[in-house]
DNA sequence: AGGGCAACCCGGACGC
DNA sequence: TGCGTCCGGGTTGCCC
């Protein structure tokens, strides 16, 4: 499910052909997904512009040119894509905004929202969010300290977006793997050095899967042929049976915390 | 604090 | 082609 590469991925490529863009008509299939009366949410949007859009952890804010902001979550199988008079989707669409030669429209969103939202309920909804893990500020020395403090299973822990914003059941395996420790461990059963390991392995991975356009296979629009591209590079999520990468044995699939989880048990340790 | 678990939600995949 | 069934999984909240 989309997870921080995935949402900065989405933010990267948005930038370029919504913001600016005029908003000349919106079309909610689906009232659970937004938070206000239909009419009260279409009225916040048309006519106007999406100014910014920024991505916190695994949300994206899409900022409005009247001060208000949309606050998107696609949580589970939520998708977003950019129709036009030659190419549309085949999909149940939840949510429509349309500009004048292209819309954006959102698909699977089922536990997923698209929030209207003033500053203070943005920053209230946000406000239980970890630190951002790319930022200069989530230095080697902070993550020592947010780790000091914790008990409990390295995957537990890395999807908790209290502890750090924006990593999900994917790259919690991903990031366990490059730093070659399994997801059963425990924070405190850490060695210093294994510290170190996993924070430069957290930041390694989310960047190489930015770069490489995230997991999810479904580009944003036809053209689009950034996204998708760490699906092929993922070692671990969803790849069981599979030789690993490193030492050739079978990747292994356990359920940790209810959650399905990969890994190899010869080279992870 | 951490673990376990139920509830939320429904499109789409899958089986017949 | 068509209909019925069931699964996935991030997040919240509650209990132990």
């Amino acid at each position: 499910m989309p997870e921080l590469p995935e949402m900065e991925t989405y933010k990267n490529l948005l930038q370029l052909r919504v913001t600016g863009h005029k908003i000349v008509n919106v079309e909610v299939n689906r009232e659970k997904s937004i938070n206000t009366a239909t009419k009260l949410f279409i009225d916040a949007l048309n006519g106007n512009k999406i100014v910014d859009i920024q991505r916190r952890g695994k949300h994206l804010i899409f900022q409005l040119d009247t001060g208000k902001c949309l606050l998107l979550h696609l949580m589970l199988g939520g998708l977003m894509y950019i129709e036009n008079d030659t190419d549309t989707i085949s999909r149940t669409k939840q949510v429509i905004i349309s500009f004048n030669s292209h819309k954006l429209v959102f698909i699977g969103l089922r536990l997923g929202y698209l929030h209207l939202l003033d500053d203070k309920q943005l920053k209230d909804e946000l406000s239980d969010l970890g630190p951002e893990p790319l930022k200069e500020d989530f230095t080697l020395l902070l993550f020592e300290q947010l780790v000091d403090k914790k008990r409990g299973k390295l995957k537990t822990t890395l999807v908790n977006q209290e502890f750090i914003a924006g990593i999900g059941n994917c790259y919690s395996d991903e990031i366990c793997y490059a730093a070659e420790l399994l997801p059963s461990r425990t924070f405190d059963s850490l060695e210093h050095s294994e510290v170190q390991k996993l924070y430069n392995s957290i930041q390694s991975v989310l960047k190489e899967a930015i770069q490489l356009g995230g997991y999810i296979e479904l580009p944003l629009f036809k053209e689009d042929k950034l996204t998708g591209g760490y699906n092929d590079h993922c070692k671990v999520y969803d790849r069981e049976g599979e030789k690993c990468n490193r030492c050739g044995h079978p990747i292994k699939k356990e359920i940790i915390s209810s959650r399905k989880c990969f890994f190899c048990t010869n080279c992870q340790f």
